[in-house]
DNA sequence: GTGCATATTGTGGAAATCCGCAAGATCGCC
DNA sequence: GGCGATCTTGCGGATTTCCACAATATGCAC
């Protein structure tokens, strides 16, 4: 599924004159009439933006909002009111909403703004993929080249870490050696450059 | 300079009121009846927060918080306003404000959301002087120190360093030791844990 | 000129790392 | 029982690091 826009709103009308307006832009765009509609189909891989609506039938805009940042969302969240709400506004943007107008509002500001959080969620689903290849890479390390792995980077010297482990040198050589293949690096250093902050 | 509540407002009755409330509260606080007075006092080492009315004569308050910012403050500003406008609240806290809230408003709030904000500033500060003790080891390390720090860094071994800057091993060496005493390091490992994230 | 910081190099030895070669033990799975 | 993954160890040599002792050169400031 690529990036999109998905569009939550229960009226039909902006749905279809905001989906027009998106897909005219060349931005894919899918519409849903309800918070509860969007929320059966999303999943975490989702990638793209979400268009809000604050007032809807059923569960509303950031109702919806909550239960997706719960769920561990990192969908950039747009949201559209047609009544000015002062603190409303503040509650979504501090809670992490990408952007809160309102309607009716310039088309050619809401496209930018949905183009830059389209732009936002890619960048973060890029920094995230690399995170994720170090953790996939840290898995396939063996329960003891994780134990040998956390001295290294404690800054202990072979010898020490032989003597906190209760093994010879030369193993702790071996597990070194295979886990800096492992982890595809060639140096100490690199090692703690690659986890640099993930412990 | 102890961390305090500076309070910006045209109006006296207000300045006189809020720092009375704050005061009451325990909140340190200092008043100023424009953004031009409280521009002539700031300066970067000023710890606390911002309360900032939005509408003054003179330099508004939002113009004061973009002045601010551009010359690197970091103090969290609360917006105060008594006219509710979605746009402006949108746009002061997508530019970092702290919060923005709507006058009249419960006093019990606006004193939490102070207290949040000196402890936020204070939370800042507490970090930045750790980065801060990091950056003035840096800078005490002479140029050819730092060079062979950055090659260090990037995993190379001492003979490859001293190929590259075209000195003797043994010069690599000597570096090599300096930088670790200065950095308060005593091997690589540590020195790139250290500047995780620094380059 | 003197003094200080910086940069440079050499010698030589102790300590540590890196690595190929070889091999034994345990454990779970088919 | 056999196979594979994992953990373990030893030997020996090449390479690298670490460090004390010793020394030369440059540049800047007082």
């Amino acid at each position: 599924m690529s990036a999109r826009a998905y569009l939550v709103d229960d009226d039909e009308a902006i749905r279809d004159s905001l989906g027009w307006l998106l897909e005219s832009r060349g931005v894919a765009c899918e519409s849903y009439p309800s918070a509860e509609d969007f929320l059966a189909t999303w999943e975490p891989s989702l990638a793209g933006c979400l268009l809000l609506d604050i007032r809807m039938d059923g569960m509303s805009g950031p109702e919806l909002f909550d239960i997706l940042c719960e769920r561990g969302s990192t969908l950039p969240v747009i949201f559209l009111t047609g009544h000015g709400d002062v603190p409303m506004a503040v509650s979504a943007l501090k809670k992490g909403a990408f952007d809160f107008v309102e309607k009716p509002c310039n088309d050619n500001e809401l496209v930018n703004r949905v183009i830059e959080a389209l732009k936002l969620d890619e960048n973060r689903r890029a920094a995230a993929s690399g995170a994720d290849s170090v953790n996939a890479r840290v898995n396939r390390l063996t329960t003891r080249e994780q134990q040998v792995m956390e001295l290294i980077l404690a800054g202990k010297l072979n010898k020490v870490i032989a003597d906190e482990l209760q093994i010879s040198m030369r193993t702790v050589e071996v597990h070194r050696a295979n886990l800096f293949e492992k982890m595809g690096v060639r140096t100490a250093v690199e090692l703690a450059q690659l986890l640099a902050g993930k412990r």
